[in-house]
DNA sequence: GTAAATAATATGATTTTTCATATAGTTTCG
DNA sequence: CGAAACTATATGAAAAATCATATTATTTAC
């Protein structure tokens, strides 16, 4: 999103003071991954990524190998567009696919030599970030982000699993 | 993004175990945002409204005649984007766009009764929804959430303030 | 073994989103 | 005052995302 400062009164990205909003869960995570996010997707896409095409390569940096549909989970979109963005990387020459053997159905995605050269030098990018972002957190609330996400993470993947 | 299950293997959202991803924390933050917002974005959606749409109907319940700007910073949208969606909302009569007299380039966007009004049955159920997700990070860490991602939003503010 | 049900991926058509830039209004400052 | 510089919003063209559904493969239940 990355949005510049244009407001001539406030300036923050806290939203209203005192609001619904500015105290509002899903606002505050939306807002903290997206400005969070800003400086580091700006080098992605310097490196000649889309974010959703980073995502791809990260996960399968962690998992060669991977399915379609596990990508999509994953990497935080639509089935559909998983589709159309592997399709257009493998045109890139990042990755292959391959239908697996075992079960005709199945894509199963592998990065090339390209696409782990890419990888390889996108994830430390995307450590030293996190680095960054943590020290800035040390000392304050900020250092329970992690467990706190995790834990809301695990909770909701609980009631879906409830819900079937 | 609301994905549903499809991996024959693990099945949660959570990611490759073990991986750089699972503990990356812009993906933490992207996944809970994402799973998090799921269930009341569906809520949004049946009443008529886009995620975006609904994000500026909450922001300006808050802050009634916000400029476009201010409302493409605290709805996380692009510019462009909001001057779309506040014309589509002012078409189905959510809103009216009025020019600031004091400053002719800003456009102020007041709710119209219906704005209002949709704004009152959608931000109660808001408010509920995320009281249902408090109570379910009641005791673990993940009741320091909020404190955490304000602490984050703060720090990140703070830095683009010295960044001028 | 086969029909129905299910699962994984792909695709066409439409709607959104973005990017760059145009347009219009305001401030700065010589 | 008047020309830059800047700010706020709008818009055209292009790219991306979504939705519904098609296609292909597998499993289930008789």
């Amino acid at each position: 999103m990355t949005q510049q400062k244009t407001d001539a009164t406030s300036d923050k990205n806290t939203g209203p003071e005192g609001g619904f909003v500015s105290d509002y869960l899903l606002y505050l995570l939306a807002a903290a991954s997206d400005v969070a996010s800003a400086q580091f997707h700006a080098q992605v896409r310097k490196a000649g990524l889309r974010v959703p095409e980073w995502r791809v390569l990260a996960c399968l940096s962690d998992t060669d190998g991977a399915m379609i549909t596990q990508l999509a989970r994953q990497a935080l979109a639509e089935q559909s567009r998983l589709t159309r963005i592997i399709a257009q990387m493998e045109e890139r020459g990042l990755l292959i696919r391959r239908s697996d053997p075992a079960d005709g159905r199945r894509v199963r995605v592998y990065l090339t030599d390209a696409g782990r050269a890419l990888a390889a030098e996108l994830v430390p990018q995307a450590r030293r970030h996190e680095a960054a972002l943590m020290e800035m957190l040390k000392g304050n609330e900020g250092a329970q982000l992690k467990p706190a996400l995790k834990s809301l993470l695990a909770a909701l993947d609980d009631t879906a699993d409830q819900r079937g």
